[in-house]
DNA sequence: CTGAAAGCGCTTACAG
DNA sequence: CTGAAAGCGCTTACAG
């Protein structure tokens, strides 16, 4: 049923090595022969076994991906990147969700799922909070993606210059001008600092624009919908138009756009809002948002681990992303 | 560094077939030998090498768990009830969120996943919204958690009966009665229809005890505390107390608790409240709730995988749960 | 650049 | 009940 290297080897003339060479992108295999041999792979529609692979090789091949929140659209994109990346260099990934303290424990102490990867990626900010030194309890190579650690590789947003983008695009108009940040669960294992960052960013802009934001005028709200709403309705109820709203997330931008639509105000000149993330429904929607490139971020974050696993090991290296403003209607300009 | 059966021979004095004998369980071992060998592995600290009885075996001894969503308590009992009877079996389990349609597609057009796993537990409704004859397009044992499916070995609760329960319990009290369901996103994948079911037998029971419920009187929140609250406010500020409400969920009963503590009403005597989950939490707060033994489904549905694994290969088999009520002090009875 | 061979750590008939 | 041996599907020095 299952096919092997060695009916790919005979079907394509060669030995065993070679077929495992070219499997294996191993330099010193002349061009022709690294070509007929992947056509007799793809003809016979040949899968590598990755667990033979493991046994011979000693490696496991796998990547543990360790994020402490699953649902939300950007840990989606963050994970179709990482997978992505790390699928293209043929190693697997095993996902574990950090949802409750003890997981982390527990994965941790798995000695067969330590057995299983060779590095971890880990989606957090502050390790140090779980343990004082601020590492993880294990000798396996790590990167920190969307967060920072001076231990490990990481790859970071700017989230503050986002922030300052957005109070930059907004300075310019007339109206109040509000923020509305996101809270997160207390019990989560690790905090999420981006929020804040951002709406630091934003005030700081501000403040050096001359039209410093009013405490009263942040709100907070939890990351779902309809809090959003809710906290939009309170700014558009009890202002006067125009309004300009920056949300430290696009789904809270949402919430803008729908209440507004809700008043019959319209976005745009009644209300201006910019979001964040840019995720791609933001396009259809008109809304103008801090653009943050996550599958890259997830991509970035996976060859950073795959460089360390083919036997780089020098000091932690940090890869900054750095977000754009997307412009769209939600931030027209008068005479636009 | 790492040891080999070889090495947990030769100390235990016997050959390495019996050892692995030994890590198999296979019957034909003296119980003398199998302790000599246990104790040598033990003093060692030897952990097998999973890749290798990968290869060796045939089989890849790992088993993927498909869930629509990961972030709630549910999902995350419901998880550690299926991975700790998949390890003790010595089954090594692979964790699939279906976040996105695409999701599940990619998941089964893998080929190096597909490699991956002996099988699958799927926790979902209506396979048949996704494919129309109700199958998962593979050949791997399927078995479905929390719900229900023809084709395949299925472990669910009787929410209608948790409902029914739940109506019981308050039929006999004074006051309106209430209930809150819970509805989901609507791009989920698969849709939940327990919290559905949970009403309409709350509804059956209480119309059978003679206190129709009336349609104006059920309320739908998305699933989160913030909305619970906001249905419970609804209800509890324009309600003359006493009243009796059913909420599909106990973060949703805890909705109701807050609210009621806010507005300095008493619960268990101005308000009466049941939850659904009987979550470790509820307890402590003094919830009345419909207990669903939810490790213990997970568990069942390991077994009845790990059975198929061992070659099992009779009809679909169906395992019901039945919840039961825990009455705390959130439904005291008059005179207690 | 490439083949033949040894080896990775297990499992499993095959004989006893 | 148990050992010795072959085999699982790959990888990787080792020679050429």
């Amino acid at each position: 049923m299952k096919l092997t290297i060695q009916e790919v080897a005979e079907k394509a003339g060669v030995g065993v090595g070679t077929v495992s060479r070219v499997l294996n992108n191993h330099k010193s295999v002349r061009p022709e022969t690294r070509e007929r041999v992947q056509a007799a792979m793809f003809e016979m529609g040949f899968v590598p076994n990755p667990h033979a692979r493991r046994v011979a090789g000693g490696k496991s091949y796998t990547v543990s991906i360790i994020l402490q929140v699953i649902g939300t659209e950007f840990y989606l994109r963050l994970l179709n990147g990482l997978e992505k990346t790390l699928e293209a260099h043929r190693y697997d990934s095993a996902l574990f969700p950090l949802i409750g303290r003890e997981r982390i424990e527990r994965y941790l102490n798995s000695s067969t799922l330590a057995y299983q990867s060779d590095g971890i990626v880990m989606a957090t900010h502050n390790l140090g909070e779980l343990y004082p030194d601020g590492k993880l309890p294990t000798r396996q190579p790590v990167v920190i993606v969307d967060g920072m650690n001076l231990n490990y590789d990481s790859v970071y947003l700017d989230n503050r210059f986002g922030g300052e983008l957005a109070a930059r695009a907004l300075s310019g108009f007339d109206g109040q001008m509000y923020a509305i940040s996101v809270h997160q669960d207390i019990d989560e294992v690790f905090a999420k600092t981006v929020f804040d960052e951002r709406i630091e960013g934003f005030k700081a802009a501000l403040e050096e624009a001359g039209k410093p934001l009013l405490e009263s005028h942040v709100s907070t709200v939890s990351f779902n919908l309809d809090n959003a709403r809710i906290a939009a309705r309170e700014i558009l109820e009890n202002t006067t138009m125009p309004v300009n709203i920056f949300a430290a997330a696009d789904l809270v931008a949402l919430g803008v756009l729908e209440e507004a639509a809700r008043l019959n105000l319209e976005v745009g000149r009644d209300v201006r809002v910019i979001g964040f993330d840019d995720h791609p429904w933001s396009a259809e929607r008109g809304l103008t948002s801090v653009h943050q490139p996550v599958e890259a971020m997830g991509a970035a974050a996976a060859e950073l681990l795959v460089d360390r696993l083919s036997g780089y090991d020098g000091a932690p290296r940090k890869v900054r992303f750095e977000p754009r403003l997307v412009e769209r209607a939600s931030t027209l300009h008068p005479g636009d």
